[in-house]
DNA sequence: TTAACCATGTAAAAAGTTACATGATTGT
DNA sequence: ACAATCATGTAACTTTTTACATGGTTAA
């Protein structure tokens, strides 16, 4: 699934300005785009000139005009489309393993913390998903199954920190066991 | 830690060329290179310039020329800097999430059909992630601490694939007991 | 007055993937 | 014959990020 079908998928679900779009790719951590400028307005004339989307111009008084884009029946059908088509498998970029992969050249203490260091970091982000989850304003709700459905979209992530700290935890206790 | 560091490591455990390194960047998966020709060699030529590596070109009869390199006492000093640097939060993509995301459009059957493709897509990968960790050469082992550190990296895919069934697990039942 | 918000777009740089280029050897 | 392995490197392309460019409003 690309950039342009998931803003197939919010156009869908709302109607939306590319600022606000941004909102939501910066807000929503589960997105793997950035959702700055470029990617945002490029995807959005694309979509347009490919009939997936249209859009409505705002002028407004004090504010800049807004462009609010929604999608097209054949924008859905689209959509539809990558909903259904193979996932592909998730990938994670975790660059603790590579610093404990090198570890060979740190000293035992080094080493604790190191490790130290990142069961903090990881304590403080599952913290703050936990925290973001809870605050969000953001919820797909067109039916309880959406409303559910999201809700263990948002749950995965928090699930992922809890289980690297329980890795962590055993890493430890492993390190611990074979003594100095 | 970037690409460079992770060679100096390989470079600072064993003696290697780029075909070797390549090798290497293939198998192992925790690798988030994907270690083309481009990202191998020019990195080799690089770490050069900079002295952080040297390299010993052996002549062969029948075969090309190898230049194999270890890292210098400079590069071991860089990939220590490295490896007690702050790591990265990690970061996934789960396009998964994604197709989950805007399921509003499938009907209950369809939805049921693409979770049950996707769980038996995660059960290959875990067994396949599995087969991979028995019978892997690559052994990281000038210590028995190094070993045990090497075996947690490993591992830690698996665990990550095993929390994925878990989670989905969880959003069958879950979506079973809203009813229809 | 300084920063944040609103609102849209383009240009340049960096990072990453795929393809091109060469060429012998070994196994099926 | 055909594919795979060994061995190195460059060129073209795609994707992603960062920076440029503009400019009014609102709140501390």
């Amino acid at each position: 699934m690309e950039l342009k079908d998931v803003i197939l998928g919010f156009l869908d679900w709302k109607e939306l300005t590319g600022y606000e779009l941004k909102g939501l790719f910066a807000s929503l951590d589960f997105l793997p785009w950035s959702g700055n400028n470029n990617q945002i307005y490029t995807a959005l004339l694309e979509l347009e000139k490919e009939g997936l989307v249209e859009k409505q111009v705002i002028q407004q008084e004090k504010t800049p005009a807004q462009k609010r884009y929604k999608a097209t029946a054949q924008g859905l059908a689209r959509l539809k489309e990558a909903v259904q088509s193979g996932a592909v498998q998730a990938e994670t970029k975790n660059d603790f393993l590579l610093h404990l992969l090198w570890s060979h050249c740190l000293s035992k203490e080094e080493l604790t913390a190191l490790i130290d260091n990142y069961q903090r970091q990881v304590e403080t982000a599952l913290a703050m998903c936990r925290e973001k989850i809870k605050r969000d304003k953001v919820h797909m709700q067109r039916s309880e199954r959406e409303a559910y459905v999201f809700d263990a979209v948002q749950e995965h992530e928090a699930l992922l920190l809890q289980t690297e700290l329980n890795w962590l935890s055993k890493l430890r206790n492993g390190l611990a066991n074979k003594g100095g």
